[in-house]
DNA sequence: CTCAGGTAGTTCGAATTCGAACCACTTGCG
DNA sequence: CGCAAGTGGTTCGAATTCGAACTACCTGAG
């Protein structure tokens, strides 16, 4: 193909620093989650998902779909967090291939404790460095990005 | 400690969109050069700084901050490289325990071979799809956000 | 009914990640 | 000089990731 459209200095200042503050953010987080209340990051986010889902409890594929994880990650964590008696599996009564992974009382208790911290971390590092036209055109553009990110993999 | 802040509605669809954004991206850009040229992010990322410095070499520490990977995971993408040439690593004549990572010949082809496709793919997925004032608004937020990010882990 | 093809989830092995411990060296201070 | 403290990188083991293969099941065309 013809000749590249390398990219302007300012489209290298988004790209690297979309870059460097998705790595940046995610160690943090990552870090303080774990300190603060020994959940990963993805467990975290598999949690509010179930805890946002009716019943508490949604199909793997479900929660595969949308989330970081590939399916055979999905399967990973939700195992971790059975053992840690957050979450429980159920069969689907009309299909019996069909899983669902159920938020305990306790995990849902777990995650009521972890939420602030989260969250506080979240604005300290992200929401509350932003002035409100940034989170605007981040939530606009990174949302536009993420829907056609999402249209490819279907 | 008083009442959390809960994240606004507008919050919330600023960091789902940057949180998904950034995790499918990733794995859009991984499978992407994995095809394409044989190379991981990380890898890329290497080879691309080391491209940028005077005579294509760094020291490990340099290479490691501001880049996504701890010191050991340095060492081993560092290893790989070496192992496919694409990296030399050349003991520092000052410092004994210095190592310089220093592109190879091969390595410089190899990067020139590999950054059409991924600028490319970076345009397609993100620039592209944002317009120029959501791209500033991009480079000048997530750009603070990185500079509080590494002023912390110092 | 029956079989081909698709779907749901798990299992497997290989690759990569991290932090903590570790070695070897350098530096600064007495 | 001589030693304590710090630095630069590597090594180690444990955890996590992925995709590909696999098992079991459902579904629809004939």
């Amino acid at each position: 193909m013809g000749d590249t459209r390398w990219l302007s200095a300012e489209e290298m200042r988004a790209w690297n620093a979309f870059l460097a503050a998705s790595a940046l953010l995610n160690r943090q987080l990552e870090q303080q989650l774990k300190d603060d209340s020994g959940l990963s990051h993805p467990q975290y986010e598999i949690l509010v998902r179930l805890s946002a889902a009716p019943d508490g409890e949604l199909r793997m594929t479900e929660l595969a779909n949308g989330l970081i994880n590939s399916k055979s990650g999905l399967t990973y964590q939700v195992t971790q967090l059975e053992k840690a008696g957050l979450v429980r599996r159920r069969t689907c009564p009309t299909d019996v291939r069909g899983v669902y992974a159920v938020l305990t009382d306790a995990g849902r208790r777990r995650l009521e404790e972890a939420a602030p911290g989260h969250v506080a971390a979240v604005r300290a590092h992200l929401i509350d460095v932003l002035t409100p036209e940034q989170i605007t055109a981040v939530a606009d553009g990174l949302g536009e990005v993420t829907a056609r990110l999402r249209a490819l993999g279907r």
